[in-house]
Formats: C-alpha cells, sequence, structure tokens
DNA sequence: GGGTTGCACTTTCTAAAAGTTTGTACAAAC
DNA sequence: GTTTGTACAAACTTTTAGAAAGTGCAACCC
C-alpha cells in the first residue's frame, strides 16, 4: 500500500532545488512582468495591447513571452478570434485567480511599505 | 486642512508606474532570487556562504548583489564581524519578516499547484 | 612547513536574457 | 491613398546574469 497521491506530491517539489520544475514556475509568477501581468488580468479580461499599455514599460515581445509561459503554466487563459486585424483576449484561470490573490497581497504590502522603504534607502546611502 | 499622512501614501505609489520606486523594491523582492533569499531567511540566521548553499544555484555575485539590495530597502539585516576570516550574519528584520511569509505562502501555493501545472504544460505542448 | 580549504566578498570576462526595431496582412478611419 | 491599429515573429543590439579568478589571512592536514 502506498501513500495518498496528495501527501506524495507535498514533497516532490522544492522551488529551493535548482533542478525542481517549480522554480520555473515561480519565476514566471515573480519574473519582472508576470506579477504585473498576473494583478492587472485580475482586474479583469484584457486585450494584448490594453494590457500592454496597463503593464507600464513592458516591450510587446516580453509580454507575449510572459503571457506564454503563464499560458502554459495554466494560470492565463487566451482566447482568439481568427479575424483581421486579430482580436485576442486574456483574462485568468480559476488557479491563476487564486494565486492573482497572493500577488495582488503582495503588491498592495509592498506599496503600504514605501515610505518606511524611501526611509531604509536614505540610512542606508547615507551609511557611506 | 490637508488629508491624514496615511491616506495619502495610499496613492502616492503605483507599481503599474514604471518610474514608481516600488517597481523596483518589487522587483527585488521578487526576482530570481529575491524570493528564494527572503524565505531561506524566514528560516533563521544564515552566514553567506550557508545561505548559498540553501538557495541552490545561485552564484556570489549574485547573491551578495541581491542581499545588499533587501538590505537597503530594510527588510534584511546584516551584522559583520571584523575578524578574520570574516563572519556575517543575515537574518530578517522585523518588516522583512512580514514580507517574507506572504512570499512563503506563494511558494506553498506554488508546490501545491505542481501537479496541476505539469499537466497544464503537456496539454500546451501537445497542442501543437 | 607546504599545500589545501574556507571565509565574504570584488573584479573581470563571457554567455544569456531583455529590449528595440522592422515586418506582416489586412481593415477602418481620415 | 496615407496613416493607424491589431497581435505577434524574427533579426539585431544592449543590458544583465553567471562563471572564473583574485584577495588576505587563518586553521587544518600530513
Amino acid at each position: 500500500m502506498t501513500r495518498p497521491a496528495d501527501e506524495h506530491d507535498k514533497f516532490l517539489f522544492d522551488v529551493f532545488a535548482q533542478r525542481c520544475p517549480s522554480r520555473s514556475t515561480l519565476e514566471h509568477l515573480t519574473g519582472k512582468w508576470g506579477t504585473l501581468a498576473m494583478v492587472a488580468l485580475h482586474e479583469g479580461t484584457f486585450r494584448f495591447n490594453q494590457l500592454r499599455r496597463r503593464v507600464d514599460g513592458v516591450s510587446e515581445k516580453m509580454l507575449a513571452q510572459t503571457l506564454q509561459a503563464l499560458e502554459r503554466d495554466g494560470f492565463v487563459h487566451r482566447e482568439a478570434q481568427p479575424t483581421i486585424p486579430p482580436k485576442v483576449e486574456y483574462s485568468l484561470t480559476d488557479r491563476g485567480r487564486h494565486t492573482a490573490e497572493l500577488l495582488l497581497g503582495l503588491i498592495q504590502d509592498v506599496e503600504s511599505q514605501m515610505p518606511d522603504v524611501m526611509e531604509a534607502r536614505q540610512r542606508y546611502d547615507a551609511a557611506r
């Protein structure tokens, strides 16, 4: 008799191990644009260029790449209409929405800590 | 009469704006090594090379750089003894510990979703 | 006592990633 | 009929990450 599957899986993945697939998934979510894309999509459905304007500073290439990685991991749903000009709508999957909430919490935490962060930076820079 | 300070600060920082200082703070935390370093330090105090072994795959240069950024932002505390050989201990500040808990939650969420992620990847790759 | 190892980095060099620009095939607005 | 917009892909350039070596000494091995 083997252990139940969910108890087993708990120990199968470890982000601290270099080769674990969870490492790349984490990077897709926390990479420079991953977090911003996820949290933007948490606000609703976006078309490609709409999303690009929301995520200030992202290049077309990187947004496409980021969205492809997130779609492949099952966080983002891509709905394309094969019309000309093309119309593609991006939204979160159920799983994506769940994770986006954690990322949203993180962003809000960071924004609220910024006054303290700015102060810490000044103290650090002054000390040299 | 002005608005109270905390209500004001809420709107002062926005990660979606390219030039907002909160953008770089978020990147320090969520960058490739930031998250791993924060969560490792959540387990306790580490010396430099000890941490390097814990965060599998990080180079000396990147770990030093990551820790400096996190120290400057006030998430990490650095305690150096000017002995030979040098002894430097890294730990989280109170603020760092608070944020590290959010990152830990994210990591655990990712690890537990990995079976689904692997399945999603296979479906995505099979569809071409 | 001579060689290796460990410490916490910094500096230099190269490989990989990010960013920029151009091209696509049309359609609608001007 | 020229410009604008769509959602990218491909080619090229710049920035960054990673790998390797250097530092200055002390403690261990044999």
